[in-house]
DNA sequence: TTAAGAAAGATAAAATATTCACAAATGTAT
DNA sequence: ATACATTTGTGAATATTTTATCTTTCTTAA
């Protein structure tokens, strides 16, 4: 695909750092939100108010993907999007897969807002046989048959399950996953070349604590 | 509480990175997973082999909570993790509140792995009745009475909840909340002073894509 | 009791990330 | 058509964070 290939080549040449990266997700929500309330044109200073991160380092970030403003100007709102849609992999049409169909994953399989994401859940896994069948239009199949059922070519697992964590972590290793988002309260240890991306209420609330008294003690 | 005046004095005296605050969670829970399988001392090296992270960074990291280590033998896990805990906020007995009793809200409400967090959800909010109530032992008001029954000194809040909220942030705001753990999928303005936490698929994904493909392409 | 080995803690150096400040480019008004 | 106001994009300067290296302290075993 054509796109892909573009990013690649960009992505390869410029070195984007890793704090940039994780601000993207942050522009595009907040890009969606301007056009979605009739937002047409923006300019770094008034984004910049928007997702509170400096005006400068807004254009520098956006100036990885290419010269996407105007001087004088500003930036267009739908370019934007369009172009962050595409860098944030719109057309990579990732087959995603949910470990996991107790409460935490039925709300994933229910939040439709998948829209703009990545990719879709492809199927999901569990190992009550209650929760197997097909969710949300979403295939559950028995975890046990893991290794033969995971579609070709998927690389993402979204973890919400809570018992044999570290053991289906390398199972789903051996088939091939390389990127995790897990939604689990506990340590998981990944080899090199695996990315975990922890989404813990729990780690969460703690460094909100620790920053919210921070922010107290220091201003 | 005595912990916690010696917790303000450390923080207000090193001024600890805003990177290693987020790594701290991390090292909790690899600790806790260390002593539950019988470890009682560890070095930095071995740990950086669990976490991923350098020893020198850890060390560094622990240095900020005073010292934590004896040369020579290394950490005691015991010990640790009882510092982790009182810096973490196991001694702040914070009562958070939960807006939002749909699928997300209710998974949040069930998962019982609470014990050694900051604190414990004192009440829930939902717009529908049918989700009124009491759930798995926290009662669940009618979000129109938020501003009453907010609990006395709450900062906290987890968002889980699909509409109407931008102003349901405000309102939370207004009644003094400073914290916000948010599960939305959508772009959320916040004032200085107060400190959100997003825990987004959608985002985390995301980012999962860009730091894989970079992975393939830079290594 | 003492010396050797080992690992933490501190300091210095390197790498990352952010911000400043200005040149280049564009729209807009006259 | 021209000049002015405006805002991007970027090289250079700062600030922050991480890593390497050295020093100190502690354990352990003879």
């Amino acid at each position: 695909m054509w796109y892909t290939s573009l990013w690649v080549i960009i992505m390869s040449e410029k070195n984007v750092p890793r704090a940039t990266l994780q601000r993207y997700p942050v522009y595009l929500k907040a890009l969606r939100k301007l056009k979605s309330s009739g937002v047409e044109r923006i300019m770094s200073k008034e984004l910049a108010s928007v997702v509170n991160i400096e005006p400068t380092t807004i254009r520098r970030d956006f100036s990885f993907l290419g010269n996407l403003g105007k001087q004088g100007y500003g930036y267009d709102v739908n370019r934007l999007i369009e172009i962050f849609n595409q860098q944030l992999g719109m057309d990579f049409d990732e087959k995603i897969i949910l470990v996991g169909a107790g409460n935490m994953g039925r709300a994933l399989m229910k939040y439709n807002k998948w829209d703009y994401v990545v990719g879709e859940i492809a199927c999901a896994f569990d190992v009550n046989p209650d929760r197997q069948g097909v969710r949300f239009g979403i295939p559950v199949y028995d975890i046990k048959d893991l290794d033969e059922l995971v579609p070709e070519g998927c690389r993402i697992a979204i973890l919400a399950i809570s018992e044999n964590i570290q053991q289906t972590v390398d199972r789903l290793i051996a088939c091939g996953i390389t990127g995790l988002v897990d939604f689990t309260h506990e340590h998981i240890q990944i080899p090199k070349g695996v990315v975990l991306k922890s989404v813990d209420v729990v780690s969460s609330i703690q460094e909100l604590v620790f920053e919210t008294n921070s922010l107290n003690t220091e201003r």
